[in-house]
DNA sequence: GGTTAAGATTGACCCCCGTCAAAACGATCC
DNA sequence: GGATCGTTTTGACGGGGGTCAATCTTAACC
């Protein structure tokens, strides 16, 4: 599934393959002559754990398109506190909101695991988008996700309990949410679920032992799901009619 | 009433005039021809108080842009429980997400108070973007603001209290808040202020009551904040470093 | 295998907020 | 002015969640 480079580059740094471009959802409609454009203003690149790609406050003029791994997106207050936005993970995107605003990035962003993405040159995409109208719709699509991703997670901190947005946040994790039961390992560590919850790690805890009544086990990170019904009807009781 | 979706458009329904659409900041950039292109394409629409504009679950396609009164979107769930999104004031616009993926709308709008909007067919305004490509710009720059308003509605609901988020918000409100005093009408119920708010009425009340320590007055629907600076302090001791 | 440090859980305690119910206020219309 | 209806406020109570501190587990490292 990780596309390892065992193909020779191409001539300069570290651009990003028309394959590897292409894998990602978002590209699967635009036509090789415009993804070859981008590729040209783009370039590969790799993050250790902990490794920032961007800096809250900083006008990054950049799209980054995260190939594996995970980068959380954190807002950090003057008094030191910190807010995650979310953890995002691949096929996904980050700086879309810093691109035609000339605006500082609300939030930073972290890799949280070994990560690998293609950084597109905002600048240059810009430009580029007077020539190929067709990326306006990749990235207008892509934001809008963004938009909706954010949308859900208002309603359930305005309206859902902390379990049942554990719950929810593992069903959306779950490989085959609509089968009987799942078995999954939580991508990373248990005080960053709860930050993305928006609650402490000890209430986090709480939230698992509540959901032990509706069938979830927990051993370390390993959760296994045996009554994915029940724990739907628990957990997103409060989404689409 | 239950015809929200877009019709085709009549042979002469209200067009808005060029003037119309350069008098939103959204458009001040963008060039005579183009806004001409984008009024042919549209009309003007006015809505009573409780009027939808469009509904949850429905896929409309339209950009609708609010030239006066206040329209609220809203999040329904299967057990009737609402979430307020966010009260939209002018300028604003509504129907972004919806644009690009053809996918049904996470929420409903209505008119909190008479309104007038511009609504812009979305087929159309697709084919015109392959056309006039600053337009691209126009509605990334859009969608980013919501995006933005998004991320810091979540930061709030996540470490917040009720009566901080209400600091925050009056501020929003006040004409100067980088005066000394305001003085302001709530543009709406305050129950509609409480579900924006993430909270009951009841709560809303008491954090009015908190405010008052704070020198926020309170007479009806008339607020006077005769400290911003230290409403400031208390308020948005979260935001920006 | 054992040691150690980081992470995860549990309990005690308190505050914020939701809920229900009642009282106070405000607007409108006799 | 008085009556009425809807909105807003206040009180009492319980639950969810924050905080602090202690215990237990996990995992890394010797």
């Amino acid at each position: 599934m990780n596309q390892i480079t065992s193909q020779p580059l191409p001539a300069s740094p570290d651009r990003p393959t028309i394959e590897a471009i292409r894998a990602l959802p978002m590209f699967h409609e635009v036509a090789d002559a415009v993804i070859a454009r981008v590729a040209e203003i783009a370039h590969v690149r790799t993050l250790a754990p902990g490794e920032k790609l961007f800096v809250q406050g900083t006008s990054n003029m950049c799209l980054h398109l995260l190939v594996s791994g995970q980068i959380s997106t954190f807002r950090t207050a003057h008094d030191g506190t910190v807010t995650v936005i979310d953890v995002v993970r691949p096929p996904g995107h980050l700086g879309l909101q810093g691109l035609p605003a000339r605006l500082p990035s609300l939030v930073g962003a972290e890799a949280v695991s070994p990560s690998r993405v293609i950084t597109v040159d905002g600048q240059s995409l810009l430009s580029l988008l007077s020539v190929e109208p067709s990326l306006a719709g990749v990235l207008l699509k892509a934001e809008a996700q963004d938009v909706r991703a954010l949308v859900l997670q208002v309603c359930d901190l305005k309206l859902r309990t902390t379990a049942q947005r554990l719950g929810h946040y593992l069903l959306s994790l779950a490989p085959d949410p609509m089968g009987t039961s799942a078995s999954l390992r939580l991508p990373f560590d248990k005080r960053l679920l709860a930050a993305r919850l928006g609650c402490r790690q000890e209430n986090l805890s709480r939230a698992f032992a509540a959901l032990r009544e509706l069938g979830v086990e927990t051993h370390g990170s390993r959760v296994t799901m045996n009554d994915l019904a029940r724990l739907r009807t628990y957990a997103v009781a409060y989404d689409e009619p």
